[in-house]
DNA sequence: ACCCTATTGATTTTT
DNA sequence: TCAATAGGGT
């Protein structure tokens, strides 16, 4: 078994940077510990928590202090609150949680931040309609701009006016959307000849007028105007109706940081320990709040101690602050871990040599050896053989599981077997009015995270597997409501019912539901099926209109057609499918060969992993790993933007490949010719992939 | 042949 | 939301 020997001397080592830590500490002096991936540094920041408590709990407790600790996801939260265990005086939280229960006590200082930025974005707008000689902006609003100052004023006010008309047809197609205004804008020459700059100097008026409306009501406290609101589970402000969302919680949260030396007192003195979670994804006005906070600390005197833990290598995410967070915190206690807990050498040198700086890590263990990393290049067809190949080669089973990295949610949904799951809900209205939403609310590993009708899917084949799964129990299949209320004989007759339900596909499966619902008289069917559907009519008719409108809505009498035909089709597909992507939803327990997106794999580590590369990231970043191996070799040259690219992409392949813990293959699809230098002084040597040597 | 407009289809992730 | 491409008019 490798793996498992540490000499004392490097023991030692990993103590000692341990008691870096603690010394900062003690000596309330701010940290920035960077270590690169498999590095322990969770467990570095747990075992610093438990020091504070340890060492000056009592203290914290007399003066009703308490210690925060802030990380990105709710994820990282969890883990870390689970890896604790129960602590009075450390309080984890996401940081945007943490942020609003400060703020929200302020409220009415919020209110005038908020007032400001109502002001700042209606100057915006005014600009951009009136004023902006940006090229591009200039010709949107043109038609606009070219109106006499009379005419401006009367098309503002009926715009206004029929907004309800102008937002009911917003998503015609042009010509019908032109048909719908063509009388009421006679006198505004060119007004609609382009609908898309149309929309667009509509929508800007109706905005302004909006924010004013909102300025007026806050001044006038009139009610629903007295209060800022955070919404966390919406991605965007709404800002006339008093609602911000995260990252304007950031900035209001700066503001006051920057305005009020007592909120900032009360932060200190609340909280004299803020350790930070995976810094390295944190926005950078996060970054300014401690700073701001530490500042003043030192200012007033009071002790502060503010402890970073992250990597910059690992920063993936385009406002993480990465590695500006020296520029912004500056005056940092640098601490570096260079010993790696998860890895074998193998993989351990071509991280390494990925990251290229000056976190170069050693394994901890002395029986290191024994991991194997090989870089191939193929054809985008062999990806299935390349499997295969190492399904076999590794002897591939639920025990020793091999997950592959893919770049995008359409390729994981393909290679996990339930690819027409996925161009079905494409297909749907909803989905391809809200094109980003289908990766959330399908492709997701967290049920909470599901969308409404994936979700009402999702409890149907549950129901299903509950059902034929014999080691599933009764308990869980039948709701305890129900349950609690059954003779044995009843419950005999209720399963024999269930049982007798069928269908090859899930539209079918649902009809076998409602048929058998008519049919039979058992009132216990009844009731669970009434829990399960959830609807106010019981019928398959029912359920499909159900879908219809909520999948399918504002239809016009000439789209129903097709609509039916693309609600059919998501009904049509396999249950197998629908099954796989029941088992993707639960975390691929019950596969031998699971499949993530480069991203998503970020704090998981596996024994086996494939990863899939080529030279294009979507349509958007073309190049963008050939560059990164192209430019390997000459950073310097880069211009910022260029090394920006360079950087963003370096750490993803980083993350990527050093997930593994053992065996990692990567297989490129394209042709590596140009830059293959760059992949042998990263990767030693690559070879060719050929289907006939399998 | 050219220009402007409409339609189409898409990279990932978190709060 | 936005870039690429298809389409339509001159």
């Amino acid at each position: 078994m490798s793996l498992s020997k540490i000499s004392p001397t490097v023991k030692e080592e990993e103590i000692a940077i341990q008691n870096q830590i603690y010394n900062s500490i003690d000596n309330y002096q701010s940290i920035i510990f960077s270590a690169g991936a498999g590095a322990g540094k969770t467990h570095s920041l747990i075992e610093s928590l438990k020091y504070i408590i340890k060492n000056y709990g009592d203290k914290l407790e007399y003066y009703n202090q308490k210690v925060m600790c802030i990380t990105y996801t709710n994820v990282a939260k969890n883990e870390i609150k689970e890896r604790l265990g129960q602590s009075e005086l450390i309080e984890v939280s996401t940081i945007h949680d943490r942020l609003w229960a400060l703020v929200k006590n302020y409220n009415n200082k919020l209110i005038d931040i908020h007032i400001e930025k109502l002001n700042d974005e209606l100057s915006i707008l005014e600009f951009n309609l009136n004023e902006n000689q940006d090229e591009k902006i200039k010709k949107e609003f043109a038609v606009f701009r070219n109106l006499s100052d009379e005419l401006k004023h009367s098309f503002k006010n009926l715009m206004i006016s029929q907004k309800d008309l102008f937002y009911n047809n917003y998503n015609n197609n042009a010509k019908d959307f032109k048909e719908v205004f063509r009388d009421s804008l006679e006198q505004y020459p060119n007004i609609l000849k382009n609908v898309k700059n149309f929309k667009k100097i509509v929508n800007t008026i109706i905005k302004i007028e909006k924010y004013l409306k909102c300025i007026e009501n806050i001044n006038k406290k009139n009610d629903g105007y007295r209060m800022i609101k955070y919404d966390s589970k919406y991605n965007s402000d709404i800002l006339h109706r008093m609602i911000i969302s995260h990252d304007t919680l950031l900035e209001y949260t700066l503001s006051l940081v920057e305005k009020y030396d007592l909120f900032k007192q009360i932060i200190i003195d609340s909280y004299p320990y803020i350790l930070i979670d995976e810094y390295q994804d944190t926005n950078n006005r996060v970054i300014q709040i401690m700073k701001y906070i530490a500042d003043y600390a030192e200012k007033i005197g009071h002790k502060l101690f503010v402890g970073y833990f992250g990597d910059v290598a690992q920063n993936i995410y385009n406002d993480g602050v990465g590695i500006k967070i020296s520029q912004i915190h500056s005056g940092l206690i640098k601490i570096y871990k260079k010993h790696n807990r998860r890895s074998h050498k193998e993989v351990i040198d071509v991280i390494n040599n990925i990251r290229n700086d000056d976190i170069v890590q050693e394994s901890i263990y002395e029986d290191c050896s024994g991991g194997s990393v090989k870089f191939y290049f193929g054809k985008n067809d062999d990806k299935q053989k390349f499997i295969e190949k190492y399904k076999k080669k590794w002897r591939i089973s639920l025990d020793n599981k091999l997950h592959c990295l893919v770049l995008t949610n359409r390729l994981l949904a393909e290679f996990s077997g339930f690819k027409d799951v996925y161009y079905c809900f494409y297909n749907t209205e909803y989905y391809q009015n809200n094109y980003e939403q289908i990766n959330t609310e399908l492709i997701s590993n967290d049920l909470s995270k599901l969308g409404s009708i994936p979700k009402f899917f999702y409890n149907i084949i549950k129901f299903k597997v509950d059902l034929e799964n014999p080691r599933s129990f009764i308990t869980n299949l039948i709701d305890e409501e129900i349950y609690s209320k059954l003779t044995f004989s009843e419950l005999r007759e209720l399963i024999r019912i269930l049982k007798t339900l069928e269908g090859n596909s899930l539209g079918e499966y649902v009809k076998s539901i409602f048929q058998k619902y008519k049919e039979t008289k058992n009132k216990y069917y009844k009731q669970m099926i009434s829990k399960l559907m959830n609807l106010e009519v019981n019928s398959y008719q029912g359920f499909f209109n159900y879908l219809m409108d909520e999948l399918f809505y504002n239809l016009k009498d000439e789209e129903y057609v097709v609509a039916n035909e693309k609600l059919q089709n998501l009904l049509n597909v396999d249950l197998y499918q629908y099954f796989l992507w029941y088992e993707f939803v639960n975390g691929g327990y019950d596969a031998d060969v699971n499949f993530h997106t480069y991203h998503g794999t970020k704090g998981s580590e596996f024994d086996n992993v494939i990863i899939f590369m080529e030279n294009d990231f979507g349509i958007r970043n073309k190049n963008k790993f050939s560059n990164f191996f192209g430019n390997y070799n000459n950073i310097d040259s880069l211009d910022t933007k260029m090394r920006q690219n360079f950087d963003n992409t370096k750490n993803l392949i980083y993350v990527s490949c050093s997930r593994a813990i053992k065996n990692l293959r990567i297989l490129y699809l394209d042709d590596i010719s140009d830059f293959s230098k760059g992949v042998e002084a990263i990767f030693g040597e690559f070879k060719e992939f050929k289907t006939s040597s399998v």
